[in-house]
DNA sequence: CTTGACATACGAATTAATTAGTACTATAAA
DNA sequence: TTTATAGTACTAATTAATTCGTATGTCAAG
């Protein structure tokens, strides 16, 4: 048996990065901007949001004949989920090796390192 | 159509933790560790390894009977590898959100973050 | 030499994730 | 009123991921 996503599968992340950017979103508005990027089915779109609505993440308001989605949750609590759920999954839970990875390996910009350490003092 | 999983998927990481502890190990050695934890066949593990090597991550070598098993590359470059994923997938490929995430919602302990803050010094 | 332990090879079943087609309904336009 | 449009509901097909059974071979002990 296939262990069941606990978070976001990937494609589940792609529409409610869209819905959480617009606040809220019919099919046709989701299904608009995917097509930009790639060739996808209208009622692939549908689906996916229907599935995302059955499991919590968007919920729907009829407007006129369609459809109207909003995100059920905030984004940063969703996203804190996915990011928890990782550092389980790749560091037993752990945050600090995940840290040490992103500094040592120079991810980031040397701006935002400054950034980072103000924000760490004004934590302490 | 599914698109394939570009790093390793959860049941394989699983499984290259192990080896990259041991530095080196048999399907055996693996299934009886595996199985402290979780009730698991003998030929799902070997299934797994055989995959892992067709993927490149394990190499292996006969020895006796049974074969030998060896991380193909350092654990560095492979987490790394999924954390870059995560971080496209998740954050578009920035790396700031993710370490801003992380501070905020205090996930470290405060010693840690003074050995980051330390870090990010240092790297200047 | 036979038997048991242990290994691999191969095939296959199951499930989640993703995609999309078809049928049907309601509204708006001609 | 007929027709085109736009929406949903429902069904289904495909593929990756995960799991394990069965067949087969080999070596060592009795």
């Amino acid at each position: 048996m296939r262990p069941k996503h606990t978070t976001l599968t990937p494609q589940e992340l792609e529409i409610m990065k869209l819905v959480w950017r617009r606040e809220s979103a019919s099919v046709r508005d989701i299904y608009e901007e995917l097509l930009e990027h790639r060739k996808i089915a209208y009622t692939t779109v549908m689906t996916m949001m229907k599935i995302l609505e059955t499991k919590g993440y968007l919920k729907k308001r009829r407007q006129d004949r369609a459809f109207i989605y909003r995100p059920a949750h905030p984004k940063n609590q969703v996203i804190g989920g996915m990011i928890r759920e990782f550092m389980d999954r790749v560091f037993n839970g752990s945050a600090e090796p995940l840290l040490v990875h992103l500094v040592k390996t120079r991810r980031i910009r040397e701006k935002d390192l400054q950034a980072i350490a103000r924000m760490i003092e004004e934590t302490k």
